[in-house]
DNA sequence: ACTATTTCCTGGATGC
DNA sequence: TGCATCCAGGAAATAG
């Protein structure tokens, strides 16, 4: 379940394998396609067009793209939802069940689109921008404000897009566990000390899963096919019963706006 | 303007 | 063993 770090790996992937490489040809699968912008227009932008860099925004995926005679400039926006995956391979790869889009690459590779569940959405607009602010680039005082007057559980608000770009139910539940925060805490309830610690350690959490390549829990690999190793390191998620690694008291698992979150009941207030 | 709930979707896990 | 049911969850849509 691609987040944040996962989709950062993701993104920095494909960056070092096809920035600089030419669509040639795009093919889309049959419907319902996971779109988001109309076929047509999505297959008239990305045939022919230059691949400029491959970067994360939020959790979405950004391709620069370039017009063959650097006329006009494009985004392709690609969403991972639950268990999508961009994968670079030769021609000769065996079509995996579920592949919505096959792009054919000027090097002789293709990039496809695979994705079982179908929450994955593709889109192509001129000028890409997040809902939210990004966890890792706020400050504490923007970050802080973002909860000001707001009656949903901390859990909620950290997950809303519109607030943070990129925060999943993984890291939300990392990143209140280090802040010492009950995730049904209403937000505007938290005191600037709990805020203070919420900002750091979400960025902490968030970095350090960067750095091992995020969390591989069921099928999540990266565009090399590589696993994360992030998964090690949870402290409450996918831990109910499990003794806390602070305090050994069994983490605890409710359920939130239909999520599950994960908590040690004595380590958080 | 917010907040809560429902829906989409499939594969893997679980239960009888 | 086999079949049915449940569950995972990001984000959009819907309801309150």
């Amino acid at each position: 379940m691609p987040e944040l770090p996962e989709v950062e790996t993701i993104a920095r992937g494909l960056a070092v394998r096809v920035a600089g490489d030419v669509i040639e040809t795009v093919w889309l699968g049959s419907k319902p396609e996971p779109l988001k912008s109309p076929a047509t227009e999505i297959e008239e932008t990305l045939r022919s067009a230059k691949i400029l860099n491959v970067r994360r925004s939020g959790k979405h995926i950004v391709f620069d793209l370039q017009s063959l005679g650097g006329v006009t400039s494009a985004q392709w926006i690609v969403h991972l939802g639950m268990t999508g995956r961009l994968l670079v391979c030769s021609p000769e790869t065996e079509f995996t069940k579920h592949t919505h889009a096959v792009l054919r690459l000027a090097s002789g590779r293709e990039l496809r689109f695979i994705d079982p569940r179908r929450f994955g959405r593709l889109a192509v607009i001129k000028k890409f921008a997040p809902p939210g602010v990004e966890p890792l680039a706020v400050s504490p005082t923007e970050f802080a404000a973002l909860f000001h007057h707001r009656k949903t559980p901390i859990k909620s608000a950290l997950l809303n897009q519109k607030l943070l770009s990129g925060v999943g139910n993984i890291y939300a539940d990392e990143a209140l566990f280090r802040a010492g925060v009950r995730p049904r805490r209403r937000a505007a309830s938290l005191t600037g000390d709990e805020l203070r610690r919420l900002h750091k350690g979400l960025k902490q959490v968030l970095q350090e899963a960067i750095r091992l390549g995020g969390s591989s829990i069921s099928d999540y690999v990266d565009s090399d096919g590589q696993e994360g190793f992030f998964q090690l390191k949870h402290r409450v998620y996918g831990r109910e019963g499990e003794p806390c690694r602070k305090c050994k008291t069994p983490i605890k698992r409710v359920v939130i706006a239909g999520r599950s979150s994960h908590y040690c009941p004595k380590c958080q207030k």
